[in-house]
DNA sequence: ATAAGAATTTGATTTGGATCAAAACTTTGT
DNA sequence: ACAAAGTTTTGATCCAAATCAAATTCTTAT
């Protein structure tokens, strides 16, 4: 089971050598969690690296007492850490379970631990982070100038389920509109 | 004068060896560019890395005909490649120069070969890519739920000068607003 | 120094999406 | 299986920002 996640990221990203793979292993926990767990609160200084074997997760943060979901992570994503790299200010974000997921957890200092120790992790990771930069921009142009319906089209495009799996208004926030919005636009389909 | 940018580099990011360093110095050009120039365009596969000595940048891509900027760089900023790092498309942005500027430049395939022959290099551009990471994270939280006021008004904070830097058209465009209205904003102080 | 072209401002009008309110449907716990 | 709580839909109204249009100011090249 675990060697089957190993291949699948090593593919997708950057091999890492035998012995880095087996400290690795050492250090991650493979965990079930239940709908509704929070994995990480506002304010915590601990954050662990996420991956999503099965399932789906959801991280938000508060606004004017909205709840604001900037990130959605479904099967064989990441939710990368939310703190300020630079100034390790506690985490903005709380990540929340949105449907029993199983989730392989690595610590934040065993992941730094293991970046020090075998430079292809390292490497393994900065690819990783590349991707999620790559990720974000596109974001970003989502949100800059298209319109609402496009952006829903290309959420959906990204992950067919999602309406299924996650509520609309968590999925409205992510667009960056309201839900009578959404079911608005959902409806005229 | 280089030494002064490793060190402002390396003290805010993370510390190297000195034959990183000196490996580095190798590879880096030090150009001076004048307003107006085009760095990458879009379709192009060569991408190198910038640090910005002096002057200031933008970088945009096209959409119905439209310039969109999603980027601006001054002083000590980076422009990070464009380009999916997995798939390794062709860059989808121009890199234009917005007033005479001095850029350190670093070929993508030297920054790459720098990071596999040395750890220490390739940790601080992990380092360096977390924040911008954190950067991208910030900027879709301001345009996915705040008003266009605080949006032009944390821009403001970040670069305090920039109104007579860089045209208004293109400030605008990043906000993600058209220009009449930045400009009313504007007017409103 | 001046004309041509760019960039910015100002004005009038329209519109996409927000807000407020309430009804209909779904999920959850006992 | 049912009540209570949570989610989604539908309706009416309003407003921030877009669009279209034209006037003004700033830049640049000759």
């Amino acid at each position: 089971m675990i060697e089957d996640i190993f291949k699948k990221i090593t593919e997708e990203y950057s091999n890492i050598s035998a012995e880095a793979m087996y400290d690795w292993s050492e250090k991650i926990k493979i965990v079930a969690y239940k709908k509704r767990d929070i994995l990480v609160k506002e304010g915590a200084y601990s954050h662990k690296f996420y991956y999503i074997i099965q399932g789906a997760l959801k991280a938000y943060y508060r606004s004017d007492d909205k709840k604001i979901t900037d990130w959605f992570a479904l099967e064989n994503d990441f939710i990368p850490s939310t703190t300020d790299p630079i100034h390790g200010r506690p985490s903005s974000h709380t990540i929340e379970v949105l449907e029993d997921s199983t989730l392989v957890t690595l610590d934040h200092d065993d992941l730094e631990a293991l970046c020090k120790k075998h430079h292809d992790f390292e490497h393994l990771y900065r690819i990783i982070l590349s991707k999620v930069i790559y990720q974000l921009r596109e974001r970003i142009a989502s949100l800059q100038f298209r319109t609402v319906q496009q952006r829903y089209d290309s959420l959906i495009d990204l992950y067919p389920k999602i309406e299924s799996r996650v509520p609309l208004g968590d999925i409205a926030s992510f667009l960056g509109i309201t839900q009578e919005t959404l079911s608005r636009i959902r409806a005229s389909k």
